[in-house]
DNA sequence: CGTTTTCGTGAAATCGCTTTCACGAAAAAC
DNA sequence: GTTTTTCGTGAAAGCGATTTCACGAAAACG
């Protein structure tokens, strides 16, 4: 007499303690079809009293579904460096979580049309992908075009045929604007981001639109393109600073570039936040832990993640989805 | 006469094509056993011309191996601010991927035994997994003892059936301390993390020792526990201060601690580095954009992930693996 | 030179779930 | 009351690999 090997319940042996087929096992377990009343409870049963769960692999090669949605990361060392990233990953992990899903992570370079992940995400390995840090969307497009349910995460430059989610970057840069207006700054200075970055672009354009309604004098020359960096910000705003020298307000598009321009106005003998107010954007860590701590525009990064993830649930569901915009909210510290 | 319809290819394929069996396509492509070389070359070719991929699902079916690595995270959100794990991810990630296996993100409270994720875990839905930022070992301990395997990140408490990858922390503290010494300090003072995490510890360790080796008086109230926060920098940073009035250096053992013992040097009145030279530990974004620039013991993080999926790969083919600790490297800024 | 091992190979079973299809009963239509 | 239509259900055919097993040929042995 052999041992009973002790192996996870399959269907077979729900289906016979449920005194049912294996085809209606099925159809209670995905909620799918009708199924009488009695047999539901029947099957419900049986799985709680085996403690089934079902073999994700067999699943996936019958239905074709795998369950899984890939997270794309670009290959871009740098990208690892930012916890945003980290952020909104986990806010797409736990709801994918509760979904029964989950997350894959895929670290490729966007750009390349034939990179092994590109082949991959083509193969149906996963049932639909959610795209970090948009660069370049030749392949999201070409991964659209073939039907791969695909949510992005940032406004992509023109108009597409996929949804995407975003902070409101032009609605929290009007905000600072706003918050420095109110607190009698009259000249105030932006900084902005690499402008062929739709972020960039449009946290630029809630600084000019606040300037219009709230009657600031709408100077080109107050507007300086940086680059994101540090150096940029210290650059920048000695730049500024030559032209305008009665600053007396910064608004950077990012906390890295606000740190250097406090930097920049400190060595200038301008005292910050009395003379010139700084405002940076992300509220991060550095913003967290700066001194004096640095006023910062909070985007919802899990927010945006859970968005992203519920959009690709919806998508699978066949459902129409809407691009989202997120509300940012202002975080006054120091600075400003 | 129906389109045929264009679907991937199967071994039936490639077995008609190369005229062999499917076994034997299967022997080819997963490089098991000895095969006629003819024979091999004919199934590559056959594989080639028809742009043949593996279909994950099945072979996870047939093999009950899923070609997947989870990587297990503490469902802390704190930890997502942190950009450590985005770095270690991306190590893990790239490794895994060169040697066609996915990266499978698990986002969990590591210390519930019975969560959904360690469910998950004892499920065999996954090959093998990788733990970051050990708190708890329970649940480790549980799923070594079932054989899955895993590498943890992070030297646990307790001597354990696991191996793991950690930086080598009392290494990198004993550079600090021994570049602080050779630079003329003398009365180094030492705000460490919480020391129930074994990284404080180490990074103590490291301290305690280049004092006895160089010759510093190992004074206990040089010593402050500190909590890895900004607030605790500040505060560990004026008591030291207030005991030892002559304090010329502060390491800390994470850079946020050292901008807010900074901060706290500056509200002293000492000026940083010409009476108090500062230094952290990480390397992190803030170490990078402060002012003054952060002098810090910068952890091979990538390396670790890197290290982490290497040692899970070895596991998976038998092999016996040893824990690895990578060295840490100095970056000298400004404040030391 | 006969016998035993070794070795490469293909046929076929298997992995566990999904889904199509056909069937009978019940409901709706005429 | 007869004819359609609808509906829940189970049998059975996959899904696409892996792996066991048995077989014949070649190599090693005595």
């Amino acid at each position: 007499m052999a041992e009973k090997q002790k192996s996870r319940p399959t269907y077979a042996e729900i289906a016979k303690l449920a005194g049912v087929s294996e085809a209606t096992v099925s159809r209670v377990l995905n909620g799918d079809q009708k199924v009488d009343a009695e047999r539901v409870k029947a099957v419900t049963q049986a799985v709680d009293k085996l403690g089934y769960k079902k073999n994700r692999a067999a699943a996936a090669l019958a239905s074709g579904r795998t369950g899984l949605i890939a997270v794309v990361i670009d290959d871009d060392l740098s990208v690892f460096q930012d916890p945003f990233w980290g952020a909104i990953t986990n806010g797409i992990s736990r709801v994918l979580m509760e979904n029964e899903m989950q997350t894959l992570l895929l670290v490729a370079p966007l750009d390349k049309l034939d990179s092994p992940v590109a082949q991959y995400l083509q193969r149906g390995e996963v049932d639909g992908a959610i795209f970090l840090q948009l660069h370049k969307d030749s392949l999201i497009k070409k991964l659209a075009k073939q039907n791969l349910p695909l949510v992005v995460n940032g406004t992509p430059h023109t108009s597409n045929p996929f949804a995407y989610v975003d902070s409101d970057n032009a609605g929290g840069a009007y905000a600072a604007v706003k918050h420095l207006v109110s607190s009698g700054r009259k000249v105030i200075g932006k900084i902005t981001g690499t402008l062929s970055n739709t972020a960039a672009e449009q946290r630029l354009d809630g600084y000019l639109a606040a300037c219009r309604e709230l009657g600031l004098p709408e100077t080109k020359s107050l507007v300086a393109e940086g680059d994101w960096s540090r150096e940029a910000g210290i650059s920048q705003t000695q730049r500024l600073l030559k032209k305008h020298p009665q600053l007396d307000a910064i608004f950077c598009s990012n906390d890295v570039m606000a740190l250097g321009a406090i930097t920049a106005l400190q060595e200038a003998g301008k005292s910050v936040p009395e003379d010139v107010a700084v405002i940076g954007f992300d509220d991060s860590y550095l913003a967290q832990n700066s001194h004096p701590g640095l006023t910062s525009v909070r985007q919802d990064i899990n927010g945006l993640g859970m968005e992203a993830a519920k959009m690709i649930l919806a998508l699978l569901r066949g459902e129409e989805v809407h691009s989202e915009i997120l509300p940012c909210e202002l975080v006054t510290r120091e600075t400003a």
